[in-house]
DNA sequence: AGCGTCTTTCAAAGCGCTTTGAGAACTGCA
DNA sequence: TGCAGTTCTCAAAGCGCTTTGAAAGACGCT
């Protein structure tokens, strides 16, 4: 059933049926209830297809989604996507959702800006240098990127304070006497893994301390990941008494690591993760609760998804530009470093 | 620039540079090679809502996300979605997720049905009995479920065997010797779950051994509920000598409970879980690699996809209905079950 | 030259909706 | 009763594309 056949049931026109069902001024009180009731007696629904071609209005948003056979794909991500729906689902906006290979991902982007089925994009999870958001940039359509990036020209993004975050984790560990600190770090490429370690030297250097590259590692987030990044630091000759996570899966495979080894987390050596909310790993919970910075990913998708809206909307990028900062939440997986008896071996005095 | 813009340009008209675009025979070579030269150089991109307008292919496939605010959105979900852009991508077909909350769900579906923008719906996650599948199952439109459920009419679905492998594990466990072996399984309201616990009991029964209810639950599928279940089952006066798991994520989560009791798996306790091949926890690496029944849920979603593809073409519901078999891989935590002496308490013998 | 046969191109209709501009129909007032 | 001012309804154009049906042009043949 489609709007002229309805409008020829009720012996109207399809003008006046339209307006009726979208609620103009201009039609009759009585003329309309008849209306919405036939609409809704055949079950009818306006073609979308038809609608967008009419308004320009897309009802949707863009999101690209990088898939190779066997590729990660990140928990965090559909976290994301599930703030991101927050704010969509009560505007009834939908997600298009594009997949695509590595090399063709520019291809698709652009084919999202230009083929008109959605009214804006979002880009999660910025590189140091990030490609699609340079091309995007480029581009008056309108978009809003998880993170930032070095690119020349303004953009709307929303990031959290990962440098400040990382920074304070590790003075808390510095306060409580830690002096070799490692960092199983997300992968290199990432601009919030970059911002991390920035934190974390900042904090090494404001007490004079200079970093031991061997105590970092850049990983994906995995379980198994954590669990092997773990089990090398801490067999070291010179091991880490405190290890700063990326993520909490990563710590869950820290946990592991030191569960095998008779090490319990807090005291013989302290864990301090990024929590990013995900509800399937929640470190509040955990054996032994961890100390985290948090910050909400789903949180972020959903402010993120707003800023779309609002940009779509006309506001300038200028105005579309936040740092959130982020939590440091203290639990038992922190304690002061052991004096003397690292580990494995002393962990005397280091400066370094 | 548009289709008529760009034949303005080029002295051509409309019809013949839809055709040259659109790869179709009636249009000369040099003619095509201009066009096609000419919307590359003006980044021509057919406006897809008109184009679907016109052709009433859509061009995508539905999924509805449902999400509220402090909602678990599980990482399987995410996992089958890569698989279905696996076949989607090639094909340059998106995915429209529309999110809905749990109390307006079954409309979302129909919007998705009516309004005209998918051509087909993929619905994961089978309930024992699903409303949605039910309701899909009412209309003619093209979907394809991922999971069975217990509705009357025909309609097409991808499932695994999830009754035969528990009874396989399940069996194993026995083999080994084991008599009092705990379930941790997903949430009871899905189908799977039920079928799981189906083959766990028959494979029981087939010793002639009945169930103790007091080993079964019924959780979801998080690293937290698996720690606390793995408790709550290791501390009864009787505890299990064997642990099944609907999830890597579940196990992951007995696995703390174990390291933290001093239990080692595989020896003091066996685990089976249910694999989906998750690429963030990896089965095979973990500290004790994990015995599992094993089906990626990445090709179900591929294969899901493809099957619905079909459905669109017309393949009737009967020729596209599928349970998978599923993998019994054995590694290191799975053994004999403790002679005597179980994890705390004597493990008499029992035959109930 | 004249004719049929391909090949190449086009004008126009149509997809289902929204929206403009205008005409009927109805109101209240003098 | 006549007229301006509302209220309600409509015909038609347009969104940007595809596709049908037909015409024009090119070609080889007698």
């Amino acid at each position: 059933m489609n709007l002229k056949e309805l409008a020829e049931h009720l012996s109207l026109s399809p003008t006046t049926v339209s307006r009726a069902l979208n609620g103009f001024p201009e039609v009759g009180e009585k003329t309309r209830a008849r209306v919405v009731k036939a609409a809704e007696q055949h079950g009818y629904r306006p073609n979308s297809n038809a609608r967008r071609l009419a308004t320009g209005r897309t009802g949707a948003v863009g999101v690209v989604f990088p898939v190779e056979r066997n590729a990660l794909v990140d928990p965090h991500f559909l976290e994301f996507l599930a703030g991101v729906s927050e704010t969509l689902g009560p505007q009834g906006l939908d997600i298009l959702m594009s997949p695509t290979t590595a090399d063709r991902e520019i291809d698709t982007y652009d084919r999202l800006m230009h083929e008109g089925s959605v009214g804006g994009i979002l880009v999660s999870g910025a590189d140091t240098h990030d490609r699609r958001i340079e091309h995007l940039a480029a581009h008056p359509f309108p978009f809003v990127a998880h993170g930032r990036t070095g690119v020349a020209r303004p953009y709307a993004y929303l990031d959290i304070d990962n440098e400040g975050a990382f920074r304070q984790a590790t003075s808390l560990l510095l306060d409580l006497g830690h002096q070799r600190i490692g960092l199983i770090n997300g992968v290199a490429h990432r601009n919030y893994s970059q911002d991390r370690r920035s934190g974390y030297l900042a904090a090494l250097a404001e007490r004079g301390l200079t970093a031991d590259p061997a105590l970092e590692a850049f990983v994906p987030m995995t379980v198994e990941q954590g669990y092997s990044s773990a089990v090398r630091l801490l067999e070291m000759s010179w091991p880490p008494t405190a290890l700063l996570c990326g993520s909490t899966l990563i710590a869950l495979g820290v946990f592991q690591a030191l569960a095998e080894r008779g090490l319990e987390p807090g005291r013989n050596v302290s864990v301090i993760a990024h929590d990013d909310g995900l509800p399937a790993v929640r470190a509040d919970l955990m054996a032994k609760p961890l100390t985290v910075t948090r910050s909400s990913i789903r949180a972020a998708g959903a402010r993120a998804a707003s800023m779309l809206l609002a940009r779509i909307a006309g506001t300038p990028v200028e105005a579309l530009q936040e740092v959130w900062p982020v939590d440091l939440i203290v639990r038992a997986s922190t304690g002061p470093a052991p004096l003397a008896g690292g580990p494995s071996r002393k962990s005397a005095a280091a400066g370094n």
